[in-house]
DNA sequence: AGCACGCCGACT
DNA sequence: GTCGGCGTGCTC
């Protein structure tokens, strides 16, 4: 074909309209460019979005910049389709929201329109024409600012307007390092008071870890802004709401009608035209880093987001990501950020609560309650406070096992064992679901003597019935309850908690004292208030001391150091509270730090190890994942690219000049298995990529991911299901 | 990613 | 004789 017959029409002149680039989501590795082009009447500004026709159907497209159409338009005119149409009443999507999509797929490795795409509410995309605009036509009531008075706001304690002031006068970003109870929260609402009373128009993003934790945030500034700003003026955005409830939230975001945005990862995407103010509560929690799709660290482009919007950004946390700690020394040393500090806690019940360990070398062997731990909780029940046990591990053993012959409870699918649950006894496996009633006797052998080995929460709480038996409630003025009642202990864990408002009406029951023990794994250590606890336990938290994974001792110093910050909030109760942990390595720096709520100490420790052993934040990682029906394949599929991209040769050849350049600062290793190498039948194997430059990385993979992709098609890759790139991993 | 087409096993 | 398994291939 003559290259004039199919030279792109990008200038207008022609009467067959205008050639424009247009998103859509599809992944990065289909035979499909970035971006798809199509035909349209009248000039279309970037960010607008479209319907467009693509095979049989029709999808959603977002117009993207079109400079790049020279680069590519070796494509035939006879082959381009006009767009459908545009959503009409839905302003384009601004510059500054191309660009976070942009470098996010840049960063993570994913197609520019699975980012976009995906960072759109779902019925975006499933909504016809017609329901769109009806929709649209139900117009959010104007913002009405009711005539209520607002809820003053609470004055604040020194240091609190002390970090208000410096937010105020810097540019950030800030990590706001602020002990459990220290009040960040009120820090917050009024930074976001401040903004929206001095620059009308302007929005805040705050965002939270868990959609658990949405609803009393999200009661905080309804109760605080909506008596001035209107009912529209808070919205949430997370996946836990409905479709239709999401577009709404995401609408009044986009036209500027909601003044705040609280959320949860995800909505470090919302459109925001005049986004002022980004918030990242708890930042250290890995829940901010998606492990699907695009595997995008929310907090960190939360960071990018505002520098690039010009918005501050709070990173707030009692126990901040190593990351975030190293990035906030003092500015000699390489520091980016402010760091502000609020040690103490707020309100009368100024002590932090007393660290104590028990050595349990010196408890009676297998003991799950040490003597004085078991004496403490009885002595605080029968006061009428609150305990909390806590263990990370759900079901009532990890693994049943025959006496006789060895067998254990495996899962057929995974490599893993399936875990005993007594209250339905059943066998199920956490990886894949496979679940199974116990068998009566040994499958192996038909020994009827089968056991459970190791103990989760529903033993926890079975085996703390059967200890504090003898052990009676106090009487309560405030609740009424009469004296002389069994205890009442509830164990609240994602199996609890399964059923839509269990969580609610557990931690109702908490509050309104009817339970006097609490059992539950993490999930109770995040967040909630409980104020009438005044003793924590962490019955078995070692393992994280010695595990492979060197982020095991900062995720554990934060748990327990939140799982602290649960207990001795109410300070009518007085007394001293406690956090008590049992422990096999007393004098173990982890805890000797946790003693003495000592975070920078126990930061500046994982630093220097972290800095000695070239680790993060010391060192960029990558992490590519091949998931295949056999091992075999998915060790080959990342060797065979990884033999390709060592080849400087081929290298230089396929992706650029300064390929050897852009090699030396990178370490591949070789292929291994996963810690779980099996789950629902696939094989998964990964492999690590290191290097001292975030940059050269970020080079590398971008050439690489050709290498990939081809490796695909090589014979020893029969039954690779599908690999994925995880850039700055949070586990290898 | 969808959604087709396309060639081999158990059923109305 | 069909219904349907998911293995390649295409979408501006």
């Amino acid at each position: 074909m003559e290259p004039e017959n199919w030279a792109p029409d990008n200038s207008g002149a022609s009467g067959t309209g205008h050639w424009i680039c247009v998103l859509i989501q599809s992944p990065a590795h289909a035979a499909l460019g970035p971006f798809l082009t199509y035909r349209s009447p009248k000039v279309l500004p970037p960010g607008t979005l479209v319907r467009v026709p693509l095979g049989k159907r029709e999808t959603l497209g977002v117009v993207w910049q079109s400079d790049a159409l020279e680069a590519t338009g070796e494509i035939d005119p006879g082959r381009v389709r006009d767009v459908a149409g545009t959503l009409e009443g839905i302003a384009p999507l601004s510059a500054h929201w191309q660009q976070l999509v942009s470098f996010a797929a840049r960063y993570y490795q994913r197609s520019v329109g699975e980012v976009a795409l995906a960072a759109l509410p779902p019925q975006l995309r499933e909504l016809s024409p017609a329901q769109m605009q009806r929709r649209l036509k139900r117009p959010a009531s104007l913002v009405t600012a009711k005539n209520t008075t607002s809820v003053p706001p609470l004055e604040l304690s020194a240091e609190q307007s002390m970090a208000v002031t410096q937010i105020e006068s810097q540019t950030g970003p800030f990590l706001l390092f602020g002990a459990t109870g220290s009040g960040k929260t009120e820090v917050y609402l009024h930074c976001v008071q401040k903004l929206l009373s001095d620059d009308p128009g302007a929005q805040a993003l705050i965002m939270v870890p868990e959609i658990n934790l949405t609803p009393q945030l999200e009661s905080r500034f309804k109760e605080r802004f909506e008596p001035m700003y209107g009912e529209q003026s808070v919205v949430s955005l997370h996946s836990g709401m409905t479709n239709p409830q999401r577009l709404k939230a995401w609408l009044g975001a986009h036209s500027g009608v909601a003044r705040i945005v609280l959320g949860t990862r995800m909505a470090v995407f919302a459109s925001m035209p005049k986004l002022r103010l980004l918030v990242v509560d708890e930042e250290h929690d890995p829940s901010y880093k998606s492990s699907e799709g695009a595997r995008y660290s929310a907090r960190d482009l939360a960071v990018y987001r505002g520098q690039m919007e010009g918005a501050k950004v709070i990173l707030g946390s009692a126990t901040p990501s190593l990351e975030s700690w190293h990035q906030s020394r003092p500015a000699a040393d390489g520091g980016r950020y402010v760091r502000l500090h609020m040690p103490s806690r707020i309100g009368q019940t100024a002590a932090l609560p007393l660290v104590r360990r028990v050595d349990m070398n010196h408890q009676p062997r297998r003991a799950v309650f040490s003597l004085p731990l078991l004496d403490a909780i009885k002595e605080r029940v029968s006061r009428g406070e609150q305990c909390l046990v806590f263990l990370n591990r759900r079901g009532y053993a990890p693994v049943l096992h025959c006496t006789e012959c060895g067998w254990k409870s495996e899962c057929p699918h995974c490599s893993a064992f399936r875990v005993f649950h007594k209250i339905d006894r059943t066998l199920r496996c956490h990886h894949c679901g496979f679940t199974e009633r116990v068998p009566r006797a040994c499958p192996g052998c038909g020994n009827p003597d089968i056991a459970p080995l190791g103990r989760g929460t529903e033993q926890l709480e079975e085996h703390l019935a059967e200890l504090l038996s003898d052990v009676t409630r106090a009487g309560s003025v405030t609740t009424g309850c009469p004296e002389g009642l069994p205890l009442r202990i509830e164990r609240i864990d994602a199996d609890s908690t399964r059923l839509k408002g269990s969580l609610e009406a557990q931690l109702a029951a908490v509050h309104s004292g009817e339970v006097d023990v609490l059992v539950g794994t993490q999930m109770i250590a995040k967040g909630h208030d409980f104020r009438r606890i005044t003793l924590v336990a962490a019955v078995n938290p070692d393992g994280a001391l010695f595990s492979s994974d060197f982020r095991a001792p900062e995720r554990l110093f934060s748990l327990l150091m939140q799982a602290a910050g649960r207990s001795g909030r109410d300070a009518a109760l007085g007394a001293q509270s406690e956090v008590w942990i049992q422990t096999f390595q007393p004098a173990h720096p982890l805890y000797a730090a946790l003693k003495m709520h000592d975070y920078p100490t126990f930061a500046e420790q994982q630093l220097l190890e972290r800095e000695q052993a070239a680790m993060p934040p010391f060192s960029a990682q990558a992490l590519v994942r091949a998931e295949a029906r056999t091992q075999e394949a998915a060790q080959a599929l990342l060797n065979i690219a990884r033999t390709d991209a060592l080849d400087a040769q081929s290298g230089m050849a396929q992706w650029g000049e300064d390929w050897t350049q852009v090699l030396e600062q990178i370490t591949l290793y070789s292929a291994v298995p996963m810690t779980i190498q099996r789950i629902a039948n696939v094989e998964r194997a990964q492999m690590l990529i290191e290097s001292p430059s975030r940059t050269a990385l970020q080079k590398f993979l971008g050439g690489w991911q050709g290498a990939l992709h081809a490796a695909r098609a090589a014979p020893q890759c029969k039954g690779v299901v599908r690999w994925a790139i995880d850039v700055d991993p949070l586990a290898i």
